[in-house]
DNA sequence: AGCGATTATGCAACAAGTTGCACAATCGCG
DNA sequence: CGCGATTGTGCAACTTGTTGCATAATCGCT
C-alpha cells in the first residue's frame, strides 16, 4: 500500500505535524493521494513504531501538543524501495459508469441532472488547477524538481479534461442540454 | 457503497450463477467496477438475506453445484433509490502519480522504464476496448440501451487515451524514449 | 471405473479506508 | 481572568476490499 509512501514523500518535503500533513493531504498531495486525518495518524505511529520516521523532540509531550516528525534513514530507503518497486495501474471503479449501466436497465431518469452536476464539479476542479498551474510553474522555472511537480499537476488537469469532454459528449448523445435550462 | 449495486444491474441484465457473474466482472462490468469472486459471493449472500435477491429453485442444493440467482421487485426498487441519490466523484488515488512525487524527492532512477511500462500496459488496454467498440457499436444500431453503453466504453477509450497522451508527455519532458531502446 | 483438470461455492484472516466521537491545549476577546 | 472557538491528537467501531485456502461436483479421458 501505498498510504506509508505518501507520509514518508511529504515529510522528506518537510518536517511536519499530524495536522500540518492533514492540511497539505487536503491540498497538493490530496489531489492524488487523499487520506482523512485519523489515517494520517494511525499511520504516523505505525512509521514511528517500525523505525522509518521520529519524532522530533520536544520538553514534555501531552495530548493535545504538537508532534513534528521527521524521516529517518530507513525511511528514505524503505521509499526508494518502494519506488523501484512498481505499481501497477489498479482497475477503475467508478460508480457514475456503473450508473449509466444500471441506467440502461431501469431508465434514464435523472441521469441528465447527475451529469450535469458531475460536470459542474470537474469544470471547477479543472479551473483550481489551472490557477495553481499559472501561479507556480511559469515557463522560466525548469530544474527538474520543479518539472515532476508540473507533470503532476498536468495529469490532473488531463484527467478533469477527460472528465468534461466525457461527460458533454454523454450529454450530447442522450439528447439533453450542457447546463441547467 | 456501489458493489451491491453494480451485481443488482448485472443480474437484471442476465440472471447468473456467482461464478457467472465472476466472469463478467472481468470483462465488461470490470472495466469501470473490478471485483473478485469471493467479494462476489459474499455479496450474494447479503443480497439474499435482505430480500433483493433470490436464488431460482432447484431440487437440491449442495457445496459445489451451482445456484442461479435473479433480483426481485425490492431489488429493482433499491437499485432506483441507489441511482436517484446520486455519487460524488471520488478523490483521485494513483500510485504513479505519488511516485513521480516521491521522484523528487529521492530522484528519477527507474522512473522512465516505470512510465514506459504504464504506457505499455494503457496502450494494449485501449487496443482492447477500440476492438470490442468495432465489433459490438456499429453506427447502425442506435436504440438508447446501446447508446448509453457505447457511453461507458467511450469513457473508457478516452480515459486510457489520457493516460496514453500524459505518459508520451512525461516520458518526452523527462528526456526519456517513448520505448525501450 | 479411476483420475486429474475444471467448474463452482464458500470461509477466515487480514489490510485499508471511513465515520463518529473524545479530549487536551491554546488563542482571541470581552 | 474566564470562556468559546480553534488547533491538535487520537481511539473505537465499522465497512470495504484482498489473499489464501478448503471443499464439492462435474467433465473428459483412458
Amino acid at each position: 500500500m501505498s498510504l506509508p509512501h505518501a507520509i514518508l514523500t511529504a515529510l522528506l518535503e518537510q518536517p511536519s505535524s499530524g495536522l500540518e500533513l492533514t492540511r497539505r493531504f487536503d491540498r497538493s498531495i490530496g489531489y492524488f493521494w487523499s487520506a482523512t486525518h485519523q489515517q494520517i495518524y494511525r499511520e504516523l505511529g505505525k512509521l514511528e513504531e517500525a523505525g522509518l520516521i521520529r519524532a522530533l523532540p520536544a520538553a514534555q509531550r501531552v495530548r493535545g501538543q504538537k508532534k513534528e516528525y521527521e524521516v529517518l534513514p530507513a525511511g528514505r530507503e524503505a521509499l526508494a524501495a518502494w519506488a523501484a518497486a512498481g505499481q501497477d495501474p489498479r482497475p477503475i471503479r467508478d460508480a457514475l459508469l456503473l450508473r449509466l449501466r444500471a441506467a440502461a436497465v431501469i431508465g434514464t431518469e435523472g441521469l441528465g441532472a447527475e451529469l450535469r452536476r458531475h460536470l459542474g464539479l470537474h469544470r471547477r476542479q479543472l479551473a483550481e488547477y489551472r490557477a495553481i498551474e499559472e501561479r507556480d510553474f511559469l515557463p522560466e522555472r525548469d530544474a527538474t524538481e520543479d518539472r515532476l511537480r508540473h507533470l503532476v499537476l498536468r495529469g490532473g488537469i488531463e484527467l478533469e479534461t477527460f472528465w468534461i469532454t466525457w461527460l458533454e459528449e454523454a450529454l450530447t448523445a442522450l439528447g439533453e442540454p450542457l447546463d441547467e435550462a
